[in-house]
Parts: structure tokens; sequence; C-alpha cells
DNA sequence: CTATATACGGAGAGTGCCTCCGCATTGCAA
DNA sequence: TTGCAATGCGGAGGCACTCTCCGTATATAG
């Protein structure tokens, strides 16, 4: 058998309740976690088109128990990224209340960089879902647009950053940037910083 | 039958030879050019992720007829917006002859935001057939990427742009921008006003 | 221990890309 | 005009993928 022999790293909220006061069944817990770390270990050795079949697999449970716990993809990779999703805002609250406007919007855009450049089968999933269906609300693209809105409106506030566009627009331009498939370290700090320079009130 | 009434808009290039000196034969020739059209159809009425079938029957013909003249989906696409691409190739090169060189990169950054409010498709499939297969050349991406360097460069040599970041960057940059499900008019300007201040040379 | 809500899992429906190959058509040559 | 390759046609079907349905199995409450 391919199971995993994983010592389950995701905790996965405890005393989780159904709807009617029932607790979650325990294999049901097993099987989500299970899928997680699958999904994570696949997306990672096979890329972004890994298939859903693979990964049930590679949990070692059926598809459709694949698809009771994550109804459509993009749910799964929403999972696998959860936590570094949480950083990224994280990190975004934090460069806003310890350093100074302008330094917390680079600092922060270059940990989206570098976070990018890592997770580019997150970004690229994010941004096909969304393609193909702009009114599905996806909890992660939302923190992270509000992390983007966090740290710009931060500096626009303290009259460092330009006032005319917002965190959705910055997002928009900076994603799409780091979902391009040719994208290195060195050319996307070259474009940072130009997009940097844009971005800075003209002195 | 489904036949599309057109009257032949697609001139192309006549006289053609097969490798055997023998000419192309007529039915190839207009099923090439009908299925053209009905891509063109077919994207403009149902987006970017039309099917190959209900093109081939626009085009009333079998979906081998299909293959055998455009190998994969790209190929398709970049033969829908061949005429396109090369308007952009020539606008590049008229902006350049002129006008002054950050006026020419201006101008030109423009028209290729107006291009891409219209022809997203054509841009979403480029990025993605890129995107599974990097290693493809599509010389509708080559000629787009020599629109960028020409006018860019141009720009660099006499001296108003910054010298950091070559065709390439820029493409990646308002491409993947322009790209984004989301993008509207006024928010490209706003966002395209931004890059083009990064683009300056500080002065 | 039993009953029942809950979860499992794999067959298969639906869809889309692309291929294969027997048949039809075309255009050159005699 | 007619014969005959060469060339092209087209749709059945292979393959891969996402997602659903439902009979079976199991965990937990009482």
């Amino acid at each position: 058998m391919l199971r995993p022999v994983t010592t389950s790293p995701e905790p996965a909220s405890d005393a989780a309740q159904g709807k009617n006061g029932r607790a979650i069944r325990s294999d049901a817990q097993r099987n989500h976690d299970r899928l997680v770390v699958a999904a994570r270990e696949v997306f990672a050795l096979q890329g972004s088109d890994a298939s859903m079949e693979a990964i049930a697999l590679q949990a070692g449970v059926g598809a459709g128990t694949l698809y009771r716990h994550f109804p459509k993809r993009i749910d799964l990779v929403e999972a696998v990224y959860q936590n570094d999703v949480d950083e990224l805002l994280i990190a975004a609250e934090k460069a806003v209340a310890n350093h100074a406007p302008w330094d917390a919007l680079v600092d922060w855009l270059d940990a989206f960089l570098r976070y990018s450049l890592g997770k580019r089968v997150f970004l690229t999933e994010l941004r096909e879902s969304f393609e193909k269906n702009p009114q599905l609300r996806l909890s992660s693209r939302e923190r992270v647009e509000q992390s983007f809105t966090l740290v710009l409106e931060n500096a626009q506030r303290a009259g460092v950053a330009r006032a005319d566009i917002d965190g959705s627009d910055l997002m928009l331009l900076v994603g799409g940037m780091c979902t391009g498939p040719t994208l290195g370290r060195a050319q996307g700090e070259r474009l940072l910083a130009m997009v940097l320079d844009g971005l800075r009130v003209a002195s």
C-alpha cells in the first residue's frame, strides 16, 4: 500500500462538531488530513497539473472521498496553502507594525515575491479558477488582497505612496507578474524595483 | 447545414505550393480558411474555453480536418490573431519612427493595453500554452516580445528609460497585468501610468 | 450490543484534446 | 477524357481528467 508514513503534521482544529452536535467521525478527520498532506506532496512533485486521482491514490482513499472533502479542485489547493496565506497576512501586519510605511511596503512586496517563487502552483491555480469563475469567493484570494491593501493603504496614509491605485490594482500587477512562467529571482527583483519606483510618490 | 455564409475574408497567400511542387488542394485551402473564420466567431461568442469540436462544427468540417490544419489548439489561436499581432509590431515600428523615444513608448504601451482589452482570449491562451510547454516556440509570442523590445530599447538608447530591464521583462509585467481577468479600462490605465513612472529614468 | 447517522470508494457519466485509418476527392499525365 | 497516385476528409474512438452516484462499511450514541 502507499499509505504515507507521515506523522500527521496537520493539527486540523480539534473538537470539531458536525452540524448536529455530533462529533466529526475520526476516519473522516484522518482522511481529510491525509488528503492535504498527499496533495502537498503530489503538487510539489508533479507541479500544478497533477491530477486529483493521483492525489487520492497517494492519500490511499477513493476519488469520492476526495471530492466529499474538497468539492472543487481549488478547495484542495486552498487547504494546502492555507498556512502560507495566513503567514502572508501576518507578515503584512508585522511589517506595518514594525517598519516605516514605505519600508513596510518594500519589505512586504519582497516577501510576496519570494513566496510566489516557491508557491507558483498556488498562484497559478488561484488565477485560473478565478478566471473561469469570477463570482467565486475564494477566502485565500481575499486574504491575499487584504494583505496588499493593508501595506499599501498604510503607505498612502503616510503620503509616501501614490494614492490613485488600490490594493486589488497592485495585486493584479504584482500577482500577474509573479504567475509568469518565466519569472526568475533576479528578474522579479528588477521588476519589483521598477514597480516600487512607480509607486513611490514623486518627491 | 451550418456552413457560414462568409464571403471568404481570408485571402490566405495564394499560389501556395506543397513541398513537392504540387499545388495545395483547393478543398484544403477552403477548409483552412473556413476554420480560421469559424474559430474567430466561436472565440468571440464563447470566450477562451470554446471547444475544438465546437469550432469544427461551426466550420462544417470534422475534428480530424481541424487537427490536420492546426495540430495544437494554440496553432489555431495563433492563426486567428495573426493579423492583430502583425499590426502590433507595425504599430511599434511606426511609433518609433514618428515620435520621440519616450512618447513612442507611452503610445505603444497604451496601444497594447487597448489591444489586450479586446483580445484577452489570445493573450490568455498564449500565456497558458507557454506555461505548460515553455520550450515551445510560438512565432506570435516572439513578435510580441520583439515589439516590446523595439520600443523599449529605442527609449533606453535615448537615455529616457531605465536601462536595467529588457523587453521580455516588460512583456512579463505588462502582459501579466493585461491577462488579469478583472482588468478594466480605467484600472489598466492607472496601472500603466504607474509602470511608466517606474520606467522613466529619474530626472 | 444495536441502531443509525455518517463516511467510504470505485464505477461510470460527462467533457475535452487529439489520433487513426478507411474512404473520397483532386489534379496531373497520358 | 480517363486513369491513378497523392492528398485530404471526417468521425469513431482512445486517453486523461473532473466530478457524481449509490451500495456498502463503519464509527459512535444510547
